[in-house]
DNA sequence: AACGTAATTGGAAACGTTTCCATTTCTATT
DNA sequence: AATAGAAATGGAAACGTTTCCAATTACGTT
């Protein structure tokens, strides 16, 4: 076995055109039952399959839709696309993927690519949905397509998180607790609206609760200097409390990062996560974190290309609470009267496990 | 703006034949400059740009490489695409991605799917590599591949983790530690070759050394009952002393669990993992395991297809024992005369973090 | 000015499909 | 047995490219 057969040769072989052969196996017109079996037995022999580019060609789409997204190392990405790979999957499509690696210059080229692959549809994550070339391409051109983790501007569809009321929802937590000065920690601040947006929620939420504003610190691409960039940001701002992480990985590290300095995570100082990853709920103490459902985004994403595509009813994306759940978790502390005690009182206990 | 223009329309709009269009576009053949001009002017004026899928048609290849993975929702999987994608993105090459959900059946479906939509290349994790139809296929159509996560049979390439070796290596970390008794657990043990290399690995080292055989214990989809496994397996072998769990994210539940059934880690039950997930020093007690890259791995293998198509030497996967390295935690414990102390003792300092 | 050579150009075939349309072959009715 | 209508069939065009090849044009020499 070496070259694929085509159509031809199954014709050849069956002794019949190749309409015939096509007409057949697509089960489209008509054709007796002895030629479907002429055409069943060289197809057998010679092992034939279609070629989806013929088919392409000719039917100027594919079974195919595009996907963009920053990384795949992010496993908030990487689960979305697992949900939406399940959807396509169920649905005979498959999934070209293109990550941008967080560059926003690349996210047109991506578009571009998959435009001229022909792609079905396209879900992506940009990291400015507004000023968005790339997406302003797609829509001119009416291709199907759903914006995933980037909140919807007019026109376009989105399956998202709201980042904005989410963060509100951080500042409440810490509110309660009577915590008044916070930070908020964010990895590449500047190429993702999505941190703005928390950020952004995080303060209105802080300031509406009569807290302090919060300070921004920003980190660079790696976590390597964020023990020293904490130390720096606390010594700078004695008064913080807690740190709210614009990710559950940001927030385990500063875990670790603060028993480097010797602070005891939540007596000295509580953090705030996001994103809801399992192994939050697994370590000691439990991280109090937004719990996202990127799964069910990306399958609802999937779903919305598809629906277009299909000429079928859209799927309504969830209401912006239903986006997220905060789930309490031993990594805030209560700053009540007992504060000042040696720490053994928090307001979750440890073990408090609010999922299950 | 709204269909896209054609090659044909380009050619029109510039007064010339399709032919010129696609010389002066490719750089191939010669052109005038002025011709040149009248092109270009063309293409900017009706925004052209080739369709691939006809490009693939004549060319009967396509830019376009299939990936076949078990789960997006594993990190391991996650990160070895990312690293690939970065190599592919680099030569520009895009992804073709299918995950089979760890069910074997459609490993086949998919390898055809990929081949009917003329991938240049495929890089694939199967069940079952020996035995693996999907991949015979690929080798009789001498398509350029390479395994990723299976040890290659004959006349394969692969990048992998030597999972004999590294769970060897898991065996001589409780020797060290002077456990006898092991259990082994794992998920979904049946449909994954890795597994059973792992549990195989794991017994022979044992032996080697002369601690007893190590007990199996298997757990299903979720880790929902994996606390209450762990206690019937626990009393059922009371003298286990230590648990090598198949993934990191098994051993970070496993503790959870260890910690709901009373149990202190390491003091009254020792955990090493697999993979190596940040995570796993990130939290408290710090996780030992088997630490592997999987983004080097992926982007072997992304290299190694690439070099296949281009014919360029092929790079060489690292040897058996450079796929891994054992890294130490807190979640091991030394059972030496304190052993019966008040478990303050432990082989490493929980802070103790040997990858800084 | 005439010629030979090289550079430039466009027509057409080919890649693997689907589908329109015309032709041929049935089947049933008179 | 003739005929109408339906069913079955194949040829050919079209989809968007690239590339071979032949034809045209330009250029440098004599």
């Amino acid at each position: 076995m070496h070259q694929s057969a085509t159509i031809k040769d199954v014709a050849l072989r069956a002794g019949c055109g190749v309409a015939s052969v096509s007409r057949v196996l697509n089960n489209t017109g008509s054709a007796s039952s002895e030629m479907r079996q002429r055409v069943a037995a060289a197809v057998k022999e010679l092992d034939f399959q279609f070629s989806e580019v013929g088919r392409s060609l000719q039917s100027s789409t594919t079974r195919t839709i595009g996907f963009v997204v920053p990384s795949l190392a992010n496993p908030v990405y990487a689960d979305a696309l697992q949900g939406a790979q399940e959807i396509l999957t169920f649905s005979g499509y498959q999934m070209l993927l293109i990550c941008t690696n967080y560059n926003p210059e690349s996210e047109l080229s991506a578009i571009r690519t998959l435009i001229s692959k022909q792609v079905a549809g396209i879900v992506l994550t940009v990291s400015d949905a507004e000023k968005s070339e790339g997406l302003s391409i797609i829509r001119d051109r009416r291709l199907p397509h759903c914006l995933l983790y980037n909140s919807a501007p007019i026109d376009h569809e989105s399956w998202s998180v709201d980042d904005k009321a989410a963060a509100e929802r951080v500042a409440q937590a810490f509110s309660e607790n009577l915590h008044d000065q916070t930070g908020f920690l964010a990895l590449n601040f500047y190429k993702s609206d999505r941190a703005r947006q928390r950020y952004e929620g995080f303060c209105e939420g802080c300031k509406v609760r009569g807290m302090k504003k919060p300070k921004l610190l920003e980190i660079s691409e790696d976590f390597e200097d964020l023990t020293y960039k904490l130390e720096h940001f606390l010594s700078e701002h004695p008064s913080i409390t807690g740190i709210f992480a614009s990710n559950d990985f940001l927030a385990l590290a500063t875990i670790r990062s603060a028993r480097k300095l010797a602070l005891r995570v939540p007596h000295d100082l509580s953090i705030i996560g996001f994103d809801g990853i399992d192994v939050g709920s697994m370590v000691e103490p439990s991280l109090a974190t937004i719990v996202t459902d990127p799964k069910m985004l990306g399958a609802g994403a999937g779903k919305t290309v598809l629906s277009f595509i299909n000429k079928t009813e859209v799927p309504k994306p969830p209401s912006a609470h239903q986006t997220f759940n905060f789930r309490a978790g031993g990594s805030i502390a209560h700053l009540g009267a007992e504060s000042s005690d040696d720490g053994k009182v928090t307001a979750f206990p440890s073990s408090f496990d609010p999922t299950k």
